[in-house]
DNA sequence: TCTACAATTCAACGATCATTGAATAAATGG
DNA sequence: CCATTTATTCAATGATCGTTGAATTGTAGA
């Protein structure tokens, strides 16, 4: 991931509808969810989803794929799991005081059990 | 940090200029640098200059003080620290899949001797 | 105090962005 | 084939953003 590619995931996230699209994608899982479903969720019209959806999906943030009349939209997690790894390598430039407390805070985070996140 | 706060930090580093100025004063560590370098080291007018800091400082990624005749930007490691803390948070929502390999990133990460922040 | 330097404010502008409604495309079931 | 559901494209709009140049404020040295 370059800076160009990182400035385009953060102007992704940078707007609430596409930061909720995310979240949402990322709490449904693998399994994704309806363009419809999405619509209905966040709040916005359908047009309008579209148009962050495409936006998001430019940024390598979520994909799509068809399932009958739906369009199913997932998190693509390479995708922001690239995007944190970039954001801590910048960050910890000569600085590692600036990741430490990150790290800190993901052992507080809720992973199930067997969880493989805590290194 | 709340949703507003990461939306507003991700639209904030989500502007080329801006991004440069936030990597610029992390490399350029505690001390900072004053206004007048960061423009020139970016490449931008001193008001186009005013412009960004305002928006990152409201952010909460960037701080200033003044020194003499100039005015010392520098990053604000507790905002930076937060929101990468508040990124793998919400990515880790039951898939430690995504945090995981950033993580791993980190431990690729340049830091100084007698390293925190391998966990 | 006067001058020079450093940074910010202000008003203006063009450009991009977010949103809307109507029209279109893709897929399914009767 | 037709009607229906689902999603996207398109054109138009108002709003916000990024940039500029001139004027202003704050600080220090002669």
């Amino acid at each position: 991931m370059d800076e160009r590619q990182a400035v385009a995931a953060f102007s992704a996230l940078g707007q609430e509808h596409r930061f909720r699209v995310v979240r949402a994608l990322v709490t449904a899982g693998p399994d994704g969810l309806a363009a419809g479903t999405l619509a209905t969720e966040i709040g916005v019209s359908a047009t309008n989803l579209t148009f962050h959806l495409k936006e998001l999906s430019h940024a390598g943030l979520i994909q799509s794929r068809r399932e009958g009349k739906s369009v199913i939209y997932s998190a693509a997690y390479e995708g922001l799991s690239d995007l944190i790894a970039f954001l801590m390598r910048d960050c910890c430039q000569g600085r590692p005081d600036v990741c430490a407390p990150a790290v800190a805070a993901l052992s507080a985070c809720n992973c199930p059990p067997g969880d493989s996140a805590h290194v």
